[in-house]
DNA sequence: ACACCGATTATCT
DNA sequence: GATAATCGGTGTA
């Protein structure tokens, strides 16, 4: 296992970038307490010219103005009033691109995690949703901006090869984009049985 | 299995 | 004042 170092981030093109994610592990150590889960979907969001982006033509604000500096950052946010959503920021400073991450396998951590979701959450729902998962890792509205590397917020290269089908379809829940809510920019990755069992 | 809907509030206009 | 990159509960089949 190998960390990705917050310089690889600053490639430009932001969907073949939530391409590689897939499969790769996600660790936190928040409160004292570490947690790690393989990426099994993420969706990409293309800047200024996405109509389904925060920095959709250019916008800039206390929110979005993070989005804007360079590659290899957290970009945190408050969604619907009740949860947050953690993204990767993308690309050379200047450009908005970030990737959400929409769904993990837990592999670590996961009495925490379950401490963190409520005893009652099935093992199947600790992670399966944006606003899941910075929950059960522990990530909030303080991570926002936080440097991706060891130690805090990190990913990492596994050893084990994605095997299994990686499908792009369109992103979820952004019907106001208009045309480019059918862009294929998600990324789900169903692990066949058998290599689920050696990811956890 | 799937559709519908209410919760709850920071952020932007 | 309206909106929102969601979630979990409820209802019907």
């Amino acid at each position: 296992m190998s960390v990705i170092p917050a310089a690889f981030f600053l490639q430009t093109d932001v969907v073949s970038l939530a391409n590689q994610l897939i499969g790769c592990r996600l660790n936190t150590i928040i409160d004292g307490k570490f947690c790690s889960g393989t990426v099994i979907e993420t969706e990409a969001y293309a800047g200024e010219t996405d109509k389904a982006s925060h920095a959709f033509g250019g916008r800039k604000s206390a929110r979005t103005s993070i989005m804007y500096k360079e590659g290899g950052i957290a970009y945190v946010y408050f969604c619907y009033g009740m949860h947050y959503l953690f993204n990767v920021v993308t690309a050379v400073e200047g450009v908005p691109h970030a990737i959400l991450i929409r769904a993990l396998l837990p592999v670590e951590g996961i009495e925490t995690m379950q401490y963190r979701r409520g005893s009652k959450v099935k093992f199947s729902q600790l992670t399966n949703g944006p606003g899941k998962l910075t929950k059960a890792m522990g990530i909030g509205k303080s991570h926002n901006g936080l440097t991706l590397e060891r130690g805090h917020i990190w990913f990492e290269e596994t050893s084990e090869k994605r095997k299994g089908e990686i499908v792009a379809t369109p992103r979820i829940g952004i019907d106001y984009a208009e045309e480019d809510a059918l862009l294929p920019y998600r990324f789900v990755w169903t692990p066949s049985k058998s290599h689920k069992e050696k990811l956890i």
